[in-house]
RNA sequence: GUGGGUGUAGCUCAGUUGGUUAGAGCGCCGGAUUGUGGUUCCGGAGGUCGGCGGUUCAAUUCCGCUCAUCCACCCCA
């Protein structure tokens, strides 16, 4: 392969035409689903101050950041992720603002790390974030927009399905199978792995990391294994902790239900999610065949503005990146196929005509048609086959003869069907 | 960051058990067709066989390193 003296870095994509097709498809159908919630777009700095991040998530996420020290000698970071940006922002003016909140992004985020399919150094998301509501009904509300956005897209729930869980909810749970406070950490980063690792070594570290004994920890997988609500409810519901800890995931799966969204939602406890911030409902969008990463992640994060400097506020969110999706949309068949596309390609018989075609051409573009023409001189024959693949719908001969009669002659290229247009007319 | 697979034309891939000028299809450019596209036919351009080094009379082929990419781990925004 031959390699120009530079070349691209690793995890970084170039947009051709073809490509960008696919990215303004995406970002189309994100725009226009969360529009239809009554979301607004905003946006904020690709770079933000180091300990913007570093606040939030420890210092060990500096290892996966894109920093350096500016010009200024401020420690400073492309964007990992847009929710620490929009606290932030919302941080200096939400006093003032009407709530809820209701206000999506699509900002392209950055990351060191090695590159793997779904994976890059780079990749924009779709943020979808509700600031100032506490009520089960903004998270269900923020999922569905997450869902709609890719049934917007053409997935069904035959191609993809939430999975939803509460990190209260766990905790009780967690507690009611005997695992002290203390521990909880370490019991949730067992939980998140429990899908990734065979059961005895989940077994193995509930004992070791969670403080459980061989019976306790048996008697959690089979709760986590089996799903849903209702091992949850009949082993713990009548407890005074669990009980009440249940009601959040029922209203909300209920209210999905009511959307007509019921079958894309799956309660899952072992869906816990990484990032610290989290504090209530958590929920991940995946492919139903379970061979790419989550396409979705988000959940409710009642403490970050607070913890950033800002009104304490209650938010729900999501962040949907365009990588996975993109390779999901590719997989299903469901990428549009690109095609170029111009209304009008003017076809110049000789130089003498020039004058009248760039005249015609510059008529029909304030018009706002998409025009194009050839720019060196050519023969017929040749303007044709540029007309073709350009896409060009219709093409205008002018010639000698045309102009003699004031007209153009009109071929029509899906049909064949010739017509003369007088100039004045187009 | 760790381990493994892969790297031949713009793209998808053949091929070379080490031996003169490395091939195909698609795409691109030109011609058949100096006032009419899609089809067809003909022709052409395009490769330091990812890079550097080593072994050898000879390396695209074997070896080492390196870079890129993919997979698993790690991590997950």
């Amino acid at each position: 392969m031959a390699t120009s003296a530079f070349s691209r870095l690793p995890g970084f994509r170039d947009f051709a035409p073809e490509d960008f097709a696919l990215r303004s498809h995406i970002f189309d159908a994100w725009r226009q689903t969360s529009r239809r919630y009554g979301f607004l777009e905003y946006d904020g700095p690709p770079l933000e101050l180091l300990d913007l991040y570093v606040e939030k998530s420890g210092e060990e996420i500096v290892g996966q950041l894109y920093n350096f020290v500016d010009k200024g000698d401020r420690p400073v970071a492309l964007r990992p992720e847009m929710t620490p940006s929009l606290a932030r922002i919302l941080g200096d003016r939400s006093r003032g603002m009407a709530k809820p909140i209701r206000w999506f992004s699509i900002p392209q985020l950055f990351r060191y790390e090695r590159q793997q399919r779904g994976r890059l150094r780079e990749h924009f998301q779709l943020n979808v974030d509700i600031v100032g509501e506490a009520s089960v009904h903004a998270d269900a509300e923020v999922v569905a927009v997450g869902i709609d956005a890719l049934r917007a897209l053409g997935l069904t729930s035959a191609d993809f399905y939430a999975r939803v869980s509460d990190r209260r909810l766990l905790s009780v749970v967690l507690g009611a199978c005997g695992v002290d406070e203390t521990r909880l950490p370490a019991a949730f980063a067992v939980v998140d792995k429990l899908e990734r690792q065979p059961r005895d070594k989940s077994h193995e570290r509930l004992m070791a990391e969670a403080g459980l004994d061989a019976d306790a920890a048996n008697g959690a997988l089979d709760l986590f294994e089996a799903k849903g609500l209702a091992a949850v409810t009949q082993r713990f519901g009548h407890r005074d902790d669990v009980g009440p800890a249940l009601e959040p995931l029922h209203e909300y799966v209920k209210a999905l239900e009511a959307m007509g969204l019921g079958d894309y939602v799956e309660v899952d406890l072992g869906i816990v999610r990484g990032l610290a911030y989290y504090t209530g409902i958590v929920f991940e969008l995946f492919d139903r065949k379970g061979e790419l990463r989550a396409i979705c992640g988000g959940g409710r994060y009642d403490r970050l503005l607070e913890l950033v400097g800002g009104e304490p506020l209650p938010a729900v969110g999501f962040g949907m990146g365009d990588v996975v999706l993109g390779e999901l949309l590719r997989d299903r068949g469901l990428v549009p196929e690109y095609k170029r596309d111009l209304d009008y390609y003017i076809v110049v018989v000789s130089e003498e005509q020039r004058p009248q075609a760039l005249s015609i051409a510059h008529r029909l573009r304030e018009g706002g048609a998409r025009v194009a023409y050839s720019l060196g001189e050519q023969s017929v024959g040749k303007q044709m086959k540029a007309a073709q693949k350009e896409g060009a719908r219709e093409v205008l001969v002018i010639g000698p003869d045309e102009v003699a009669r004031g007209c153009v002659r009109s071929r029509d290229m899906t049909t064949g069907e010739e017509r003369d247009i007088a100039v004045d007319a187009l």
